[in-house]
DNA sequence: AGCACGCCGACT
DNA sequence: GTCGGCGTGCTC
């Protein structure tokens, strides 16, 4: 290689606002090469932005060392990285470090992609000496075409002299992916959605709404057989790790395990950088993963499927904020391939984007089984005498399903056997010491729990007010559910489901495999149950307490809710026997839950919409905040005061506005509220302001972040 | 993001 | 007298 010298720019592989520039004696490295450069005291590992012009004013200082030969990403895919760096306003180097995995961050070499081997079109013309040689060369004539990958260095040796002696010659491995058993007979829609995405060519993204039951991933497992047949790469993401062994299942018996890599935070180190290695050198077809899946390297990509579209763990809410369903369909676009987003109870975003024509919908409607979906009854809690949470109309149903022999499931969302520790003679709820909120009661462990925290401590016997020994629990939460079941029906076998309870996906999977076909059985469970899992068995859903979503703050809640109660609902008699829903409310008059009483989650999201509309929120503006977070409560203020001095002349704000959570870990939130009629206009002044944001003085004495399409208030 | 420099409290 | 708290500013 000839020798140059020359300048680069560089991004550190951290959120460094500004990019840096070296210079380079030798080949100049490609952008998207990473280097090892001298940085302050110490030595970064940077990425390469290519060459660049020698800024004047600084003394360049050298690069250490070029680490890669060759891009880390295509081009596609950083593109896609710079603009999720620009869309979410957050410095590019913390974006490639929040795509690659760690070890590729901190300079380790991504595992080289392996040979194969076919017989030489025209081999040598004598005999072949050495047993092992001959041994290895008629696997070769016999296999057609052999892989390097697993196999011992002694046999990688003798393919070398193999290959020296013109015996083999290199090949690249068929691509062309087949079912290895047939698909699940379809119904007509699942027909009808398959025929529309087949049909289409390029960038094309559907929202595939199906109902709980209907059969949505034979949808994405039959859709995925084109891209697979024509030798391309398939990424399906869902939103948490807990749900990528079902699906793993299903595409393992369909197409293979052999084909197929997954790619999540739980992983080690290691393995997320082999199956990194594997997604870039396009040895495996499938790839099943999380939110960071949707960085992987692949250079064939023929499709994306994002299951359960709607949920909020997509939007990362640390660091980089960005979100994976949304920088998705960005992906399917700049790449020019279809993308299916998938679920249940759709987003209001993807159905805004739907009725606009920028989404193409498909309709599942019909659930697989013959039971329809169940409706879902209304209790109404006023001036109701509770047992342990519970209306006597849930109880007694729950009772006589029992006694049928059939499994009951209740829907609680909040852990704990009382969110509040409350002295009964002052009124004091003892709060958090670092947070703005009580403390829940976990009475077995005989402790007192934050759960936005972590933080943690005995049961006091006093209120540390007024002395008082008088504490009382309120509200209930799972534990004490169980409790009171436990009490109630002593025969009865009871599986609680939540965060204390279960540690680990395998754990679940286990518990749940033991009461699935127990009866009679009772489940409890928080949102851990609504994801994904099936309970034929369940004849009873009784959802606890959803009213918070119908008051809170947050204007996301009410959503939230709407797709939990359709969610869990769903988990009803999806077997042999129908199912029942109660749902106990203290506002059962609400508009939301008439809505979802037919058990559809569409009309309720017609009401959310058209309020949406009416209050001017997302999908109907544009959205950002400033949200700014220190020590000390007036620094907040200060800054965001300041930031608004700048924001307010061009952009509709709002604020300070405290965080739902003022209060957290010890430091204090507020955030501005900036909204504007398209994400464009919101985004160029974003660009424009930004910058003078970083140069208010008051500003260095707090964490500011900007959170663009923020989920949570 | 690291990391060093710098100016104010409780300790061998 | 120092160890160390984190507030401040810089890194090609």
């Amino acid at each position: 290689m000839e020798s140059e010298t020359g300048c680069i720019e560089v991004v550190i592989l951290d959120p460094v606002p500004q990019s840096f520039h070296y210079g380079v004696h030798g080949p100049i490295p490609a952008k998207g090469c990473r280097v090892r450069v001298p940085f302050g005291n110490g030595q970064r590992i940077a990425i390469s932005l290519g060459p660049s012009p020698c800024p004047g004013g600084i003394s360049l200082k050298d690069i250490h060392q070029q680490i890669d030969t060759e891009p880390l990403l295509n081009p596609s895919l950083m593109e896609l990285l710079e603009f999720g760096s620009r869309y979410y306003h957050y410095p590019l180097g913390g974006v490639w470090a929040t795509a690659l995995p760690t070890r590729l961050g901190r300079g380790d070499l991504p595992g080289q992609a392996p040979c194969f081997w076919q017989l030489a079109s025209q081999p040598p013309d004598k005999s072949l000496r050495g047993n092992r040689r001959k041994e290895l060369l008629a696997q070769i004539q016999e296999q057609g075409i052999l892989s390097e990958e697993g196999l011992s260095s002694s046999k990688l040796r003798c393919l070398r002299q193999l290959a020296d002696a013109g015996w083999i010659e290199k090949t690249t491995p068929p691509r062309a992916i087949t079912r290895c058993c047939p698909g699940l007979p379809l119904h007509r829609q699942q027909e009808e959605a398959l025929a529309q995405i087949r049909g289409k060519q390029g960038f094309h993204p559907f929202l595939l709404e199906g109902v709980t039951g209907s059969g949505k991933t034979e949808v994405y497992l039959q859709a995925m057989e084109t891209p697979l047949a024509a030798g391309q790469q398939v990424l399906l993401l869902v939103p948490e790790i807990g749900l990528i062994p079902q699906l793993y299942r299903r595409c393992a018996e369909r197409f293979g395990s052999q084909h197929i890599a997954i790619y999540h935070s739980g992983q080690s180190e290691g393995e997320r950088l082999r199956s990194w290695s594997r997604a870039r050198s396009g040895l495996r077809a499938i790839f099943i993963g999380t939110r960071s899946a949707l960085f992987l390297p692949l250079p064939r990509l023929g499709m994306i499927i994002i299951d359960e579209e709607h949920d909020p763990s997509y939007k990362q809410q640390s660091g980089w904020l960005y979100s994976a369903r949304d920088l998705g369909l960005r992906r399917a676009q700049l790449e020019k391939i279809p993308i299916i987003l998938g679920s249940a109870t759709p987003s209001l975003e993807s159905l805004h984007n739907r009725k606009l024509g920028r989404l193409h919908g498909l309709r599942l409607s019909h659930r697989a089984t013959s039971h329809p979906t169940p409706r879902i009854e209304l209790i109404s809690l006023r001036k109701k005498r509770l047992q342990g949470g519970l209306d006597p109309v849930l109880l007694e149903a729950t009772a006589s399903e029992l006694a049928a022999d059939h499994q009951v499931l209740f829907f609680l969302n909040r852990r704990g056997f009382a969110p509040a520790l409350l002295c009964h003679d002052c009124g004091h709820a003892i709060p958090c010491t670092r947070c703005s909120a009580p403390l829940t009661w976990h009475r077995q462990k005989e402790r007192l729990r934050c759960h936005h925290c972590g933080y943690e401590q005995r049961l006091p016997s006093q209120c540390p007010v007024c002395g008082s020994s008088a504490l009382m629990g309120v509200g209930v939460g799972t534990e004490q559910l169980e409790c009171f079941l436990r009490e109630r029906f002593p025969h009865i076998p009871i599986l609680r489901i939540d965060r204390d309870q279960v540690r680990s996906p395998r754990q679940l999977a286990d518990q749940l495999e033991q009461i699935l076909c127990i009866r009679p059985a009772i489940l409890i469970g928080t949102q851990m149950l609504g994801k994904g899992h099936h309970f034929p068995e369940v004849t009873l859903v009784g959802i606890i307490n959803v009213d918070q979503g119908l008051y809170s703050a947050d204007f996301r809640a009410s959503e939230r809710l709407a797709q939990v109660v359709i969610q869990v609902a769903g988990r009803a008699g999806r077997g042999e026997r129908g199912g029942r829903v109660l749902l106990q409310s203290h506002l059962p008059e609400h508009p939301l839950l008439q809505a979802l009483q037919g058990g559809e989650y569409a009309p309720a999201a017609e009401i959310l919409l058209r309020e949406r509309e009416l209050t001017n929120l997302p999908p109907y503006c544009a959205l950002a905040l400033v949200l700014a977070e220190a020590h000390r409560a007036e620094r907040v203020q200060d800054f965001l005061h300041a930031a608004q001095g700048i924001l307010a002349p061009v952009l509709h704000t709002v604020g300070p506005i405290p965080a739902l959570l003022e209060r957290r870990a010890g430091w204090h939130r507020a955030y501005l509220w900036i909204e504007a009629p398209d994400r464009s206009r919101l985004h160029t002044q974003l660009v424009r302001l930004l910058p003078k944001l970083g140069q208010l003085p008051q500003g260095r004495r707090v964490r500011w972040f900007v959170d663009v399409d923020p989920q949570n208030f």
